[in-house]
DNA sequence: ATAATATGTTTGTGTATAGAACAATTCATT
DNA sequence: AATGAATTGTTCTATACACAAACATATTAT
């Protein structure tokens, strides 16, 4: 068997990523798409199916003129693994082509895990479920969203302030404890990849996604339709652009880091919570009355606002997807960011955008760790290298 | 005449961009740099040297074992046209493929030209050059690099402060002035290309450019090998980063933009020029002894500092280039922003970058319009549709 | 002078895509 | 109910393209 042309590959793989993107798209959906031939559109999807990769159901009438085309479905037998660490557990996720989670496991931790703790506790979830994924699926490998900097070449983290890591090679280590392949990223970026793909911003090619927690602010930059990654894969660092003068001095060393002038814990403490519940502190928030509130509120979305200004002159994106608290914030007073970005923008850019509140919630940071692990898988599904086994397609066989 | 395959004019295009970013490649170098069987490689360069685009010489013997392969050399008669309007002058080039500034003429104005004597001025030129161009070139188009917000898919400047310009379809207009395509971008983002390409950071694959000019400062960032566009091409505005709480108000509508603190005419005004020169400039800040001088250096390199720190945040570049009086300012004390950077950008990022002045001078806008116009030329050196079909045929035949 | 090395050149082969002809399936019309 | 129009799947064929192998050529090393 000789080494297929590139340009086959580069079919299959734009065929699948359309698949896994939008879910189901019929056979004749795909022509357009992909501009393809009719007839290269069947031999492609045949060789996609025998491999397992998709499958074919009969074509739901939809009331069209003509023959009526079959459904294209990405088969849930591909999946891939997702780990996130956080300071109070580690949740693992199993999640199938198209972006559906179809295992969640959230890891509750006495206190924050090292990274190697943070290993054992995945790899020892991930051992309980091998009988089942061997069985079953077809794991394209691990994807690990870890909040910090990461090296995205080596998956080797390099500060991860909040979980107290330094210089951990985790995607080896997670890797060696498993034997799947593993890479890992920033959670923020890959939280914007899934919004890009699954969420609030699906199909824009420029956005900015911002996420307020626990543990800081965090984000991810799409731009025409690809995650910024910078040369080491640091990129989108948002939480520590500059929004005031003669600041506080934040954990990374500088002053007026927007992490450190809008923050989770202050809203927290003013509405009288302790824990941090998203839904529980916008209740608190919108209920109050007491000007100390409004206040906090207010001056944390002055920041914001020129946060996002900054991002909006120099990324001209379409869509703001605010998460977390931030997203909270927004929702309080949904006009106060909109009119920053109005009057304090550039016109060209500031025109264009649309503020967006994250839609994906807890499946999110799943989703876009496991986009991690299917990237290589979708730049190649017929494997050139690995001949793995291939698994029958699914029974769910509609006649 | 039927299509070619997408896969031939992957590698036509490939082969030309190579020869055209570095010059002059032997065919053996191209064979290694693409990957390509080298039988493949002759057919096309072949191909590129029938169609004109290239052109070949015997090998320079280069003490090397083995036969010696030719020299790829781009074509000089491919190139294209580059306008720059200015404050005080529309600048006209020739630029052949290689980057090569054939031709350049600058037309000086009595007070800043509107869009449409810009445009006038642009085409009268041309019509000047126009029996040499026929006679010898092969024109790919007109690239435009505007000091301002410009929509790079339609060509409309939205808005340039300081040509006064609002909303002028410049690249239609003087696509029917002249009868070739034409495109416009905004000038700082095509300086970011043209070092990117030919200039201080060749090679890289993530950079930031600034550059400082008499009317403010511009910015261009490339990504993964890609200059950002944004949704509407207006991405890479740099000069309206936040740097400071009380700022001024910038003519752009908010406060503390790099732009407002960090100027040339301020340290004109202290060194006692008038000129915008930037060699006096330099000469004149680096002979003075005056503490008002040395305070007020410091004082925009602290600034500089801070919208760097955050872009180094942001983009996780390998190098940031400073053009105009910012090379200036940074030339003046190379430790103070290296010294920003690494106590106030984040660890991970902050280590790897390298911090150059730009190379390319007075040629750089005309390299980097010209690019604009190279870059449909470079999708497709056979010219499948040869009638470059951006515009529908322009009728200004009456001549 | 001969060998070794690297590269251009020619020819044949396999792969992948497009296109044409035909079959299948639905909606619209009479 | 029957026929026609529209759309898409299916099969077969032709063609373009890249690669590999064999051979030719030009240079350095011995």
């Amino acid at each position: 068997m000789s080494e297929p042309d590139p340009s086959r590959r580069n079919n299959l793989s734009l065929l699948t990523s359309l698949v896994h993107h939008h879910g189901v798209l019929s056979r004749a959906q795909l022509t357009r798409h992909t501009g393809l031939n009719r007839s290269t559109v069947g031999t492609l999807i045949g060789q996609l199916v025998s491999l397992g990769v998709v499958y074919e159901t009969a074509p739901a009438g939809e009331g069209q003129v003509g023959r009526p085309s079959p459904e294209v479905h990405p088969s849930p037998s591909v999946a891939a693994l997702a780990v996130n660490p956080e300071i109070d557990a580690v949740t693992i996720g199993l999640v199938s082509l198209g972006g559906k989670v179809q295992k969640k496991i959230r890891f509750e931790t006495e206190r924050i895990p090292s990274a190697r703790e943070a290993v054992n506790i995945a790899s020892a979830v991930i051992a309980g479920m091998r009988s089942e994924l061997d069985a079953s699926y077809r794991i394209t490998g691990i994807g690990m969203a870890v909040p910090g900097l990461v090296n995205r070449d080596d998956g080797v983290v390099r500060h991860a302030p909040h979980l107290g890591w330094r210089n951990e090679p985790v995607a080896r280590m997670l890797s060696e404890a498993t034997g799947y392949p593993c890479l890992a990223a920033n959670d923020a970026s890959l939280g914007a990849e899934a919004e890009l793909i699954f969420g609030a911003g699906a199909g824009q090619g420029n956005l900015i996604y911002l996420n307020g927690g626990a543990s800081g602010i965090g984000g991810g930059i799409i731009s025409d339709g690809q995650l910024l990654r910078g040369a080491s894969g640091y990129a989108g660092e948002l939480g520590h652009t500059f929004v005031r003068t003669g600041g506080k001095t934040c954990h990374c060393g500088a002053t007026g880091c927007l992490e450190t002038e809008v923050s989770q814990s202050r809203l927290l403490e003013l509405a009288g919570l302790t824990r941090g519940d998203t839904a529980d502190l916008e209740n608190a928030l919108a209920n109050s009355s007491s000007a100390e509130v409004n206040d906090e509120v207010a001056r944390q979305l002055l920041y914001l606002g020129i946060a996002l200004r900054n991002a909006v002159n120099i990324f001209n994106p379409e869509a703001i997807v605010l998460d977390g608290f931030l997203g909270t914030l927004h929702a309080l007073a949904p006009t106060s960011l909109n009119g920053t970005l109005l009057s304090q923008a550039m016109d060209g850019p500031a025109g264009q955008v649309k503020i967006y509140r994250a839609a994906l919630g807890s499946d999110l940071m799943m989703i876009g760790a496991a986009e991690l692990a299917f990237a290589q898988f979708l730049a190649d599904p017929a494997g050139i290298g690995t001949t793995t086994a291939i698994l029958p397609a699914p029974t769910s066989q509609t006649g």
